[in-house]
DNA sequence: GTAGTTGCAAACTTTTTGCTACCCA
DNA sequence: TGGGTAGCAAAAAGTTTGCAACTAC
């Protein structure tokens, strides 16, 4: 573990928010001036693929980062953008019970303003 | 309407695929060799955004098209990339009693193995 | 005639990747 | 001291857009 892959981890643990890429890159560049976008990426996606964070993918938007890697799900405020955890439990048997077939997995966001944004 | 909206819309509507711009576009081309990906793109976004036509979007996919315009759902192909309908009634009534509080919409595309990919 | 549309190319956004230099275990 | 990274810059993928020329009504 790099001192860059721990600014980037410690950034994503601290923060109540789920940030995008971009959000973690500011903030580590703060810390660390010298950081490249690429080695946000970079380590983003490692640290996602060994499980010691969730990458969060929604259509159309940049991809967000949550501490919790325990598998949940997730809304998204339509006005601007903030994503949070959302207390729903798996819908895989929902699911499979109409598809009349397996189900290997889904996508799921949900839209909604959030409170700053419900004016 | 011009000629290049009318192959464009016919040819979403024959197929019983939900085609990506590029596979539309590709399409489009044998019947006219001169139409550019431009105006496939500025096509499908008017029809889509006219309510004529579906757009479906889902995470790290490009867009498909679906003559559908009622919302329904649909699952993706974890192998091969082929989107198709599903039958699932809508969850929003679901998704708001698990989050208290109102739900614009929301974004699900399950995951599947198709027929000719489930080995 | 003129408002809307084409084709083309360039720009855009988000993310990945190739490369060389570097750092540390 | 060598395998894994960093930083940088360029590329990739999907989509949008500015513009001059052209169509359709």
């Amino acid at each position: 573990m790099t001192q860059q892959r721990k600014i980037i981890y410690d950034i994503i643990c601290k923060s109540p928010l789920h940030m995008t890429a971009e959000q973690i890159y500011a903030e580590a560049k703060r810390m660390r001036p010298s950081i490249a976008m690429g080695t946000v990426y970079r380590n983003l996606g490692l640290m996602a693929e060994a499980g010691e964070i969730l990458r969060i993918e929604m259509p159309g938007r940049p991809d967000h980062f949550d501490k919790t890697v325990a598998p949940h799900h997730h809304c998204v405020c339509l006005k601007c953008g903030a994503v949070s955890d959302v207390p729903i439990p798996d819908l895989t048997e929902l699911l499979e019970k109409h598809i009349g077939s397996p189900v290997t997995g889904y996508d799921l966001t949900v839209h909604v303003l959030c409170e700053n944004c419900k004016e």
